[in-house]
DNA sequence: GCCTCGCTCCCTCTTAAGATAGAGAGAGCG
DNA sequence: CGCTCTCTCTATCTTAAGAGGGAGCGAGGC
């Protein structure tokens, strides 16, 4: 028998943590070697056991998944990461895959494509089921934001004013409308709320 | 020895379902009988199964977590149901309390809060953790929303205009506004933008 | 050097949003 | 019956938001 695929999972949340060793460690071919509750204990746990797959939440406590992506990468190239969350946005989908995520599938994906998924990203073959995919695409279409851009959109997330916004940023009104403007070309919106929503249902913006 | 305590799992993904059937098999003192994956299927099982308690996602295809417990316990009023979600708006917990559910807790919960959170609900003893029983009185203070102002919420939310709202519910953009207006001063909020983050952070919309 | 891009600032103009105040119809309740 | 609440509509007024321009300046790529 071959030697069995180690796997590192990293959920904030006990009971998904739970699901998954579970479901792993049923299977004759993978393990379970540590789990972490959090972003910086993934990192560390990593660097500690070396696994073949790392099983990645988006959303942590600490450090989110994004950034563990990039560190993780950062210090072991061939690493093997792949996400498993509950969103669905474009951004999120393109920022881990074009970072270097193997693979991303959402938790409300049945058992045989969780294991599937393990399996095939522990090959170092990516895994992305279709609809997943085709956002990623989707995604590529689209004009990105700039870092201010961002940082604006957040403001107005939460409810800013533009005169708020500008104190804030120290910048001026006019220039705080000058990126709102062009966030709102962007996201293909009228409003400052249509904006909000369109950012939060494509994973800009987490509220 | 006592007869177990009889669980079903109502919840969309099934990493969950398997972390909490886990969990709740491997104590002596209970065992799951049923999984579902939404709402229907939760109120389907809870009358095949009669379960001592029904472990309920809010999130779910289908039919929603609140009209669930509003369901079952009309149904069944002796009902025990504990709640188990990510979400943690005081709206939310509200809700669900004042519906009648036994217990609410957050997926982030430790594991020995959620088994004893669970023999506390099947004996028909209330389980609510202090931060979110905080929350439930916090919520108590609070003015609620009529059904007209939520209706006009949920088209504020998606960035929705005044005149688009009224519209939709064939209304004058006058009073459109009147009901926005109230939205804000209930939500104590300056702009429609800062009403739609407040009412999402408490729980009264979901995007 | 030239060109593009990101960030900044400026102008005008129109429209939407929000503050304020008043009022009537219908439902439900003590 | 009066009281309260919800929903509806009215009107006026001020301010913020957004459309549509143009322009300078530094960094980095070709």
């Amino acid at each position: 028998m071959k030697t069995k695929i180690r796997v590192v999972l990293a959920d904030d949340h006990p009971v998904v943590r739970d699901g998954l060793a579970a479901m792993v460690n049923q299977q004759a071919d993978m393990e379970v070697v540590a789990e972490a509750g959090d972003g910086d204990e993934a990192i560390a746990l990593y660097e500690q056991h070396r696994p073949d797959v790392l099983v990645l939440d988006l959303r942590m406590p600490k450090r989110d998944g994004v950034s563990v992506v990039q560190r993780v990468l950062e210090l072991h190239p061939k690493a093997c990461i792949l996400i498993m969350t509950t969103y669905d946005g474009d951004e999120d989908i393109f920022q881990c895959l074009s970072q270097g995520a193997k693979g991303y599938l959402l938790k409300d994906a049945p058992r045989q494509e969780i294991l599937s998924a393990i399996r095939a990203v522990s090959e170092d073959r990516p895994y992305t089921s279709s609809t997943v995919a085709a956002k990623a695409l989707q995604r590529m279409a689209k004009p990105s934001l700039t870092q201010r851009e961002l940082g604006v959109l957040q403001l107005v997330a939460q409810g800013r004013s533009n005169k708020d916004i500008a104190r804030r940023l120290s910048i001026t009104e006019g220039t705080a409308k000058t990126h709102v403007k062009a966030i709102l070309t962007k996201l293909d919106a009228i409003s400052r709320t249509e904006a909000v929503a369109v950012a939060h249902k494509r994973g800009l913006i987490h509220l």
